[in-house]
DNA sequence: TATTATCATCGTAATATTGCAATATTATAT
DNA sequence: ATATAATATTGCAATATTACGATGATAATA
């Protein structure tokens, strides 16, 4: 085994835990919280800044790339990332609706 | 390698990449979403709700555990679980002030 | 006490993730 | 065109996660 099961959720639930996924590592948290500061964002930047090697940026940006979080040129020399706002804005209403919708009365 | 370099990241950042990993699996979401609209939970109700095998749904429920989203009675026969009402209000907060956390002026 | 039901733990196999060195690619400057 | 700087890709080792069968522990009930 080793393979999540996702066949037997909800496509809700599947997609909640993928952008969970991308947040569930403290460097791409990192990684979000500095460009989401930044008007723009350079990879060599990351390096400094996060302290993982180039590679390793590479990879965790492309995670989030995947989910459609970061916009602007993704080739070339002195890329541009930013935070792709309405995807940001889709992911916080997501999580806040599953936070919000719970039982009063339990327990 | 292999394992995440925590040591180099905030706290915060670590713990909301924690909780994030939590919610990072389409199990542990099913999970969530049924015993938030339970008034109590049994074990054996969730095998059968949620479709995986008795060992593998005690797993995750112990991951949700570890960071106090449940609460309720843990050892004997007909457990009683529930949402640790403080923690997930805790938790949405965290999850929404990260995503507030951003610069209107990007890009 | 013996049985049964319920949940936890152990052991293990399959797969995924993390991280980096080495290398490749791309764009720009000279 | 060549050199340089910035980012991507590849390949691999270490570790983590996912899943379940087998087994163990606990508590209620016959």
């Amino acid at each position: 085994m080793g393979a999540s099961k996702s066949h037997i959720f909800s496509i809700p639930q599947n997609e909640l835990a993928q952008a969970a996924k991308v947040l569930a590592h403290p460097a791409r948290i990192a990684i979000l919280d500095y460009i989401s500061k930044q008007e723009n964002c350079i990879c060599t930047d990351l390096v400094d800044v996060i302290g993982l090697s180039q590679p390793t940026i590479s990879q965790h940006l492309n995670e989030i790339k995947k989910i459609g979080l970061l916009k602007g040129t993704f080739e070339g020399k002195n890329l541009c990332y930013c935070i792709n706002k309405e995807k940001w804005s889709e992911l916080q209403y997501f999580f806040n609706s599953f936070f919000s919708n719970i039982n009063q009365n339990c327990c």
